[in-house]
DNA sequence: GGATCACGCCGATCTTGACCTCCATGCGGA
DNA sequence: TCCGCATGGAGGTCAAGATCGGCGTGATCC
């Protein structure tokens, strides 16, 4: 959450007029921004939109940012971070690897479940084709999977090729399933509780990946 | 493939000047739009390159199709419907669920590594805000998920809800796990063979899921 | 055998919408 | 009281989706 002064009233427009520094100006432009982006996607998101959400008109939020591409690259870049720190922290935060992986599971459904729908840019972006755009993306992917393959990789002795694509996969299970656990608790219908959803998928996967060499060839 | 007729040269404009009945024409105009979506994406895909593409002008495009998102939803739907009975053709061919794991994983990579990239259209398209688009590319997950889900149910009796977002889970480790594969694959990189990485993914998904209810509290 | 007709096709144009800048304006310091 | 600077409204530019009247070719009919 930002400070109320810089949001007030988040989803409405904040009145024209207030004068600001420009430290203060550019955070709120970056909320505002956020918030038009996660609602319309990038195309269908004007500059006009932004600059109304907040209260300002084109030209300073020209003053800030060179253009859409940037604003929005800043925006993913912020939560690109987010969600590598988080699953780097989750790994870190214990020695066993099974509470490893159910912390993990844990901060991907905690992240897709924050408010501001940040994770919308990462994981429903409409300009994937765009190579900057596509890049920082992937980054996603590719860095928690090569974080979390160091670890299967200690555990189990795979290959690293195996692993990374082990890894791949778990990050996979993580991501869609998070996506459709909140689509569905957003659509009003009743669903699993969010420990819970996580938990379950933590099981699936701790299932898959535990002792993975040894047990090959069972029914 | 297609006939050398409508598509001689994959990736190379046809030359103008051949005069086509109306169904084959459609038919032309379809594959060369696929071509032009899947390098392109939606947005960046001009309505001339696809007559270009398919050696016509633009309003020959038109008098095929009402606009240029109708065209793309043909493609989709052509496309979900292969997702989806791959997916059920996979799950019917054996009664063994370990079986069924490594056919529906085999049918994901198959798929996937199919020669005209038809598979972004649904995992990598960039008009997801479109209602339309968004509810046949959900219609992807939700069932080839309800398929699996009824598999999981009636081997574990857990209850729907969970079932459902476990197959999901399973949905996203091969959506995502493959898609990265053909994509370091494509690069050049030497990767893994493909009947090895599905099978690899098929050994994750199935451990994970086999007698799911009974091996809940070990290590 | 020749004219008619229908069908498919094209060049050129219109229009919309979104990104991006020019001149007037009003507020904070000397 | 005067100056500098951030801000606002209005407009330019351009790309891309969508369209109109005319042309050529092959089949049909007399």
């Amino acid at each position: 959450m930002s400070s109320p002064a810089t949001r007030p009233n988040p989803g409405e427009r904040t009145p024209r007029g207030s004068r600001l520094p420009r430290r203060a100006r550019r955070a709120q432009l970056l909320e505002s921004a956020l918030e038009v982006f996660v609602a319309q996607g990038y195309h269908a998101a004007a500059m006009d939109d932004i600059a109304d959400r907040a209260g300002v008109s084109k030209p300073v939020l020209y003053q800030h940012f060179p253009g859409k591409l940037e604003l929005y690259l800043a925006l993913l870049d912020r939560a690109v971070d987010a969600v590598i720190d988080g699953t780097r922290a989750a790994l870190e935060s214990t020695d066993d690897n099974k509470q490893r992986v159910a912390a993990t599971m844990h901060a991907f459904y905690t992240y897709v479940a924050s408010e501001e729908g940040e994770f919308r840019l990462v994981f429903e972006s409409d300009l994937t084709n765009d190579p900057a755009v596509r890049q920082r993306i992937d980054r996603v992917t590719t860095e928690c999977a090569e974080l979390i393959a160091h670890v299967i990789h200690d555990d189990t002795g795979l290959p690293d090729d195996q692993c990374r694509l082990l890894a791949v996969a778990l990050v996979g299970m993580g991501e869609v399933s998070a996506r459709f656990w909140l689509q569905d608790r957003v659509q009003g219908r009743d669903t699993i509780e969010q420990d819970m959803a996580a938990g379950l998928i933590a099981g699936l996967a701790w299932r898959g990946i535990r002792g993975y060499p040894r047990t090959d060839e069972q029914t």
